[in-house]
DNA sequence: GTAAAACTTTACGTTAACGTAAACTTCATG
DNA sequence: CATGAAGTTTACGTTAACGTAAAGTTTTAC
């Protein structure tokens, strides 16, 4: 009874039989992309990029829990300013390494790497602001001098 | 002797000859490419869209003061985050309407829908650094587990 | 006088993440 | 059994601001 506990990153990845049974296990493409508000076009896009490989019955995609939790990484990663390709390398690095130490790392690095981005794009939109404050002002200056200049 | 004064917008458009006549007045491609540090591809891409109207001696662009001001116009616009064709709206009301009252509205309106996105960018921009940091965190606790469990 | 440098036009390529259209099959339902 | 919803593949279109290559002409330098 070890591990009762699982963590944080990994239970999004492993999907423990147990504890989903009241819910479904299986997904057809329209169930997912309206949970998730996003077109089957996007889903088959990510599909295409490697990012999510669905059973098939016939033609038609079967997407299980794992599928639907690794398109619910792809949006957060989405919104932490990951690529799709720099998702991608995730998930390829949890594949080849379960346990994962190697992806946390790399995960740690692009986070870093992330952040820097932000806090210098930070920065340029405060300078940028500041600036365009600048041009407005003169811009209303100059205003006023017309209108005085033809009443 | 009204109007010594000469408004900074104005004065980056009207060209007044007396204050250049030290430097030069006409100037080649590369010229302007080498003073401001883009490629020619840039500047004939700025007269493919209108931005731009150089003399032509035979086949070969010349380059007035009035061009090269226009060029510093639109670099500057571009630090401020306006599209080119943002930029070509400004241009093309001046050309309509030198007085430019109507200009400066548009400007004023330009700057206050970037000054609105910039913020909203900005507000974005933190919350994912939040985010992110969060994140962070929990990749490290888990690393920190990891280690224990494989010294 | 010739070779290199600078200039020209034309036009396709690039990036990311899908949108959109066409033309088809499969499935459920009244 | 027809029809409409949902699914499928293929493949071109979109956006912005150029990059890049090819193939030609003109100018400058020695």
């Amino acid at each position: 009874m070890q591990n009762t506990r699982v963590s944080a990153v990994e239970a999004e990845f492993e999907t423990s039989p147990e504890r989903v049974r009241r819910t479904q296990d299986s997904f057809s493409i329209g169930d997912l992309s309206k949970e998730f508000d996003i077109t089957t076009r996007s889903i088959r896009f990510y599909e295409d990029q490697g990012l999510i490989l669905p059973e098939r019955r016939g033609q038609t995609r079967i997407y299980t829990q794992k599928d639907r939790v690794r398109l619910k990484l792809i949006l957060r990663g989405k919104r932490l300013g990951f690529t799709l390709a720099e998702t991608k390398t995730l998930f390829d690095m949890y594949e080849r390494d379960g346990s994962s130490v190697n992806q946390l790392q790399t995960m740690l690095r692009l986070i870093d790497d992330k952040k820097l981005a932000l806090r210098q794009q930070l920065e340029d939109i405060k300078v940028v602001l500041h600036e365009l404050t600048a041009v407005e002002s003169g811009c209303r200056a100059e205003l006023i001098e017309k209108t005085k200049e033809n009443p």
